[in-house]
DNA sequence: GCCGTTTTCGGCCCGACTGTTTTCAGTCG
């Protein structure tokens, strides 16, 4: 609806109106249903007496008048033009009313043909800029996963960070957020007030003029091997104000100041202000305090309910990285792993863990060497040994069990019975239906045998999309049956998404954050587990690898009894 | 369209940059 009115050029707080509604529903816990059917829709925030007739229509009728109208107005190919960088509704409405334009490759031609460039509040400059915009979204090369753009970022922040003109710098924005995937890297820093502009130069300078998409005195944005940088510079006394603007997420700053207002305060990345004088605020945290909030961490500050839990005093008490005692889902060179068993084990130790759980490939995984019953007795053997040469890290001996379609792990139960932990992984046949893929999973949760469920959802960010799945269905399941479900910590995978924890975080089961590992590196894909629980609320308790050496033994041998 | 410890009417987050304009609208974050 937002969208579409949006477009319709309709009053812009009208516009807000449904945005802040809709915000409201997907963050909102309680059953709708109940709500709707006693009329108390309109205690929700931001749903008043229009919205709730609205939602009551579309419940109903599967369709909402208004909106029915309005998409009929546009065609659906028209929203595609909301996606080139510089075009938004207004822009958009123009080309469709005065050039009939309605789909990117309409825009496209246009722009070939030069008829942008005679539209009131288009230009030559406009019709450049939409072209590169097109070719950008083509490409789909504006997204990257966390590790690639965290490094792009500490490159330049290493070689800035020895720019004399700067005394403050750090990394804002989705990356201090920990989003899975990047679009951008912000960065903020502090400088003289005379220096700022030498600053932008120097940063503008980095690349060649072609990459520079901005350049002011105070904010510029360059293309930086083939990524979106963006640099602010302030004065130092702004600095803490700076880097929490810039950390976002916009829809967080913009519930924020919304708050800030009602309270009589100005809040913008200069300052905080009451009237016209500045409150002092040291750190983030001095921020929220003024605000009667208590902190808010970067990765929780999307937006969703982080406010209204921090005004309350209900915000969860995050978990941290070291509250993680050991790991599980550990491959070695017995199926597809690049280490040895033992070498594993070693950097599993020096890293400080006290458990660690094995888990090769099953035998039906033929493409990664998949453990046949010999290579288990030889995997046993040898872990025994390795264990004696060990004695402070508890080695748990498991598999990473193909779900084959119809449910079954790929052994038989003599065999399943000898490990102390199966992972239950979907590696095959991914097109079912979802009631299909549901069912098949559910089996293995209700197989006594499986112990975690791996990466619920078998998606690969920016490459493939989960099969589809109730996870819902599965989460409920799993809590019933006392089972682990799996947050896959390799980042191509964040395999359950932390939107979904985050929704469920109050009614959840035991969640193992696990690296995946193939090799010794991949050890520290639980950092970016870490940080996606973090970012679904999950707290210490929540997390099944928090526990101690003695309470795993327990949980599985219960789990086996 | 929603909301209210200034308000049931009059507001609704804030500022930088760009490109098109001669004073500002649109877009972005």
């Amino acid at each position: 609806m937002a969208t579409l009115l949006e477009l319709k050029g309709a009053n812009p707080f009208k516009v807000r109106a449904y945005q802040n509604a809709a915000r409201s529903l997907m963050t909102h816990d309680d059953d709708l249903e109940l709500a709707l059917e006693k009329g108390q829709l309109t205690k929700i925030k931001g749903v008043g007496p229009g919205i709730a007739k609205d939602i009551q229509d579309f419940f109903h009728t599967g369709e909402m008048l208004e909106l029915k109208t309005l998409r009929e107005s546009f065609p659906s190919t028209l929203f595609e033009l909301l996606e080139v960088p510089g075009l938004g509704p207004k822009k958009v409405k123009k080309l469709f009313d005065e050039l009939q334009i309605e789909s990117l490759g309409e825009l496209e031609y246009a722009c070939h043909e030069n008829r942008l460039v005679k539209l009131d509040g288009f230009g030559s400059k406009t019709q450049e800029k939409i072209l590169k915009g097109i070719a950008l979204l083509k490409q789909r090369r504006n997204t990257f996963l966390y590790p690639e753009a965290f490094e792009q970022a500490h490159v330049l922040l290493q070689q800035m960070s020895k720019w004399k003109e700067i005394k403050q710098i750090e990394i804002a924005g989705s990356l201090r957020r920990r989003k899975e995937t990047i679009h951008d890297i912000d960065l903020v820093c502090s400088a003289d007030q005379e220096n700022a502009e030498v600053v932008m130069r120097r940063f503008v300078n980095l690349v060649s003029p072609n990459d520079v998409i901005s350049h002011g005195t105070t904010k510029s944005s360059i293309s930086y091997r083939g990524i979106q940088v963006d640099l602010r510079v302030v004065k130092e006394s702004e600095y803490i104000f700076a880097l929490h603007h810039f950390t976002g997420s916009k829809e967080h700053n913009t519930l924020l100041r919304g708050l800030a207002k009602k309270q009589g305060y100005i809040l913008n990345e200069y300052g905080l202000f009451k009237g016209e004088s500045l409150v002092k605020c040291q750190t983030e945290a001095n921020i929220y305090e003024q605000l009667k909030l208590d902190y808010i961490p970067p990765e929780l500050r999307e937006g969703l309910s982080e406010i209204e839990m921090s005004k309350d005093h209900q915000l969860p008490n995050i978990i941290t990285l070291e509250d993680i005692r050991g790991i599980f889902h550990v491959h070695t060179n017995y199926s597809d792993g690049k280490n040895t068993l033992e070498e594993m084990v070693r950097a599993a130790s020096e890293r400080g863990y006290t458990y660690i759980g094995i888990s090769d490939h099953s035998q039906s995984a033929f493409y990664a060497h998949g453990l046949k019953e010999k290579d288990i007795d030889a995997q046993f053997i040898e872990i025994d040994r390795v264990q004696k040469q060990f004695p402070k890290i508890r080695i748990f001996k498991g598999i990473e069990s193909d779900i084959l379609s119809d449910g079954n792990l790929d052994y038989p139960k003599h065999v399943l019975k000898r490990f102390d932990f199966v992972i239950g992984s979907v590696h095959s046949r991914f097109k079912m239906s979802q009631e299909e893929m549901t069912k098949r999973c559910v089996r293995a949760l209700e197989n006594p045998f499986c112990t975690i469920l791996g990466h619920p959802t078998g998606r690969l960010l920016l490459a493939r999309d989960g099969f589809q799945i109730d996870v819902q269905r599965i989460l409920d399941v799993a809590k019933k049956e006392g089972k682990i479900v799996e947050l896959n910590a390799n980042p191509h995978r964040l395999d359950l998404d932390w939107r979904i924890l985050y929704t469920n975080r109050n009614d959840c089961p035991y969640i193992s954050i696990n690296p995946d590992a193939h090799d010794v590196e991949g050890l520290s894909h639980v950092t970016m587990g870490v940080s996606m629980a973090r970012k679904g609320g999950l707290t210490k308790d929540h997390v099944f690898n928090t526990k101690t050496t003695k309470e795993i033994e327990t949980y599985f041998a219960r789990q086996r009894a």
